[in-house]
DNA sequence: AATAACTTGGTGACAAAGTCACAGATTACC
DNA sequence: GGTAATCTGTGACTTTGTCACCAAGTTATT
């Protein structure tokens, strides 16, 4: 690891600020880029703890026959607690990871990763906070699948990516319906339903219009 | 805390065992016993973190509409690790619990809590590998509610909640029902369903009969 | 022992969501 | 410009969840 690469880990790490430069020297730490679509499967062994610098992984399970829920995502700054849990509890790596944005990677071996969690108190901590966001949204996410109707889903959605600058979204029916771990008829019936309300507009690839006000926001 | 009784959390939480007789004796450091249902609600300040020594702790979650998901239970040897999280990361406690059998508690002081992990590496070992087990068991109910019929489900528990020795189970409907997340009605027609087909007997309260090999596995 | 209050389970009608099997529409690309 | 791939729409159906009850059994009360 070179100097410059060092500093542009830092400016997305700050919690690996005390690790030395030996530490940084040690043998297996490399920055890679990763290309869209990348994917790890289940069940497969992890040599390397990733730190994402840049991109975006999706991180989801897949069912008996093939379907998928995302369980989260990471991006720029953030660790995948399941790797880490998996590297700390010394369990299998229970889920699949696709690159979904062409992805900079700082690759950690798992040994190494460890001793810095034992030995660096600021990286701990940032690794169980990660934690905690994690049991949190994911619990979150089960109340979601459970209590709300999928327009309700849709429309936090929508309200979640777009902003009061940007009243429109370049997703389709069925990323859409993947995301929300749906079928895309579903989403299809219930856009047009919207639309017809004049909640906001479709078309081929894109959701438009989008009254972000008028959404239904519980319930 | 006296000598008999750290004998007694050493037997349950062998990761304790680094723990100094000056630690054991923090201000602070309590065991209680807790009757049935008693309940910590949402979003309460915790002062301390409760280790299990004896009984049975749902975590779950209130929905909008006051409906609840079972998260987890937590019964001898184990941590919170929700609570561990809020702790290290310094977050509010999301979830609620409820006492369903009379339980015995270690509490542990949050900061004497943080101060065992960040000390003591079995501790920290120990506290890191509830997280893991505790994602994946999230990520898997995740998938069970998504991806498996009632049907399944309640087969599965039914599988899981008795042996080759005893085919019966003490449960009602309406018991079953907050377990699997789901609505009384739809238990009660899918058990009867069941029943007709030979696979169990439900009586009032209990289900007996239980043909454990019959029952449908996957799908 | 009679009554009331509570628990547990059963049912039918309906709504919401997911599944299946298509059929058009649009776009991408040789 | 024609073909393939992708995206969206639709109808029929199943499963699950919701609601509003009722009935039978259990416990408490007097």
């Amino acid at each position: 690891m070179q100097k410059e690469q060092i500093a542009e880990v830092l400016a997305r790490f700050p919690s690996l600020a005390a690790l030395t430069l030996e530490e940084w020297q040690e043998e297996g730490i490399s920055i890679t880029t990763v290309p869209a679509n990348f994917t790890i499967d289940e069940g497969e062994f992890l040599e390397n703890a990733p730190l994402i610098l840049d991109g975006l992984v999706r991180i989801f399970k897949l069912s008996s026959d093939g379907r998928e829920v995302t369980l989260y995502r990471l991006s720029t700054g953030e660790c995948c607690p399941l790797i880490a849990s998996s590297i700390l509890g010394e369990t299998v790596y229970e889920a699949s990871a696709c690159v979904e944005k062409p992805s900079m990677v700082l690759n950690v071996p798992t040994k190494i990763y460890k001793k810095w969690i034992e030995k660096h108190q600021g990286f701990r901590q940032y690794i169980f906070q990660s934690f905690a966001r994690r049991l949190i949204i994911m619990s979150n996410l089960i109340d979601d699948i459970h209590f709300k109707s999928i327009r309700v889903r849709i429309s936090e959605y929508l309200i979640e990516h777009t902003s009061a600058e940007d009243d429109s979204l370049a997703i389709t029916h069925d990323q859409l319906a993947i995301e929300l771990g749906t079928a895309r008829e579903v989403i299809s019936r219930t856009l047009k339903k919207m639309e017809k309300e004049g909640l906001l507009r479709v078309a081929r690839g894109q959701i438009t219009d989008i009254q972000r006000s008028r959404l239904p926001a519980v319930q």
